[in-house]
DNA sequence: AGTAAATTTGCAACAATGATGCGAAAATTT
DNA sequence: AAATTTTCGCATCATTGTTGCAAATTTACT
């Protein structure tokens, strides 16, 4: 069995075209991709809402996880670490790069703590370093 | 000379009654605001076109700055650290409480350094923590 | 204070992004 | 292979953000 398809069967996602295209776009491109670059760089003509759809899916059965940024701007990269349905637990730092713009997950860097103010109960904190990449350089 | 005319002057914007209204909701704020705070929450009538580019004048000229967030949502909160006109250099934490969904400026947390992996040369870290604030606990 | 010059505002128009309903198509189950 | 379930693609709509331009306001100057 095909790697892709493995994947989604294992996330209880039924095995279309669509979503094999696009998780084989994830396992294929090194950074963190966004909603145009699937609907642009696939070489694929989805449908814009079955980019959405899938992302969606993908997102919410712990595929693939969402990268904060700055400027309105959602990027998506696949979860390395073991995340489930409905409860992701990544929490490696993301770099962007000032000069290409890529966006990469940094697996093995981990967030660290920070200590709050009285009051304060953190859950979950994303760190995001910008900067200069090593092909950049 | 009123405290918002102060600090447009000081930033060399000429004083004008959206700016002096929407400086002073920013002042009145607690938390950080959204574009949408300052378009329906201020009680005023100004033109979307107005808001944005008012707000993307305090960002350049170092007034506000922009905190990341994952849901694609653009939150503004002022600069209390000594940002200079296209060039900031806040570089505390910011918290986003799960249950009022306020953004909170943690002006005395600074954001920690790490180590990146071979290559990548930093240039500035932002970190997000989600939880529970001291209002909601 | 009064006028000229510079800046900002509001409107219209447009582009990009994202959500939803629904029938057709495809995938899964039996 | 047929029935059932799920997904897809299209149309439509909402929200968010940008740009050009004339009118209004602010600032600079006499
Ligand atoms: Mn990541
Ligand atoms: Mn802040
Ligand atoms: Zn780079
Ligand atoms: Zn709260």
């Amino acid at each position: 069995m095909k790697q892709v398809e493995e994947i989604l069967k294992r996330n209880h996602l039924s095995v279309t075209d669509s979503r094999q295209k696009i998780m084989q776009f994830f396992l294929n491109s090194k950074g963190a991709l966004a909603h145009a670059d699937i609907e642009k760089k696939t070489g694929e003509n989805f449908d814009r809402v079955t980019v959405y759809r899938t992302l969606q899916s993908f997102v919410e059965k712990g595929i693939i996880h969402l990268i904060p940024t700055k400027d309105n701007s959602i990027k998506y990269a696949l979860c390395k670490d073991d995340c489930e349905a409905g409860h992701h637990h990544d929490n490696h730092v993301h770099f962007i790069c000032d000069e290409c713009s890529k966006t990469i997950c940094l697996d093995d860097v981990t967030v660290p703590q920070v200590k709050l103010p009285k009051g304060f109960t953190p859950q979950h904190a994303e760190m995001v370093v910008n900067g200069i990449c090593g092909d950049c350089k």
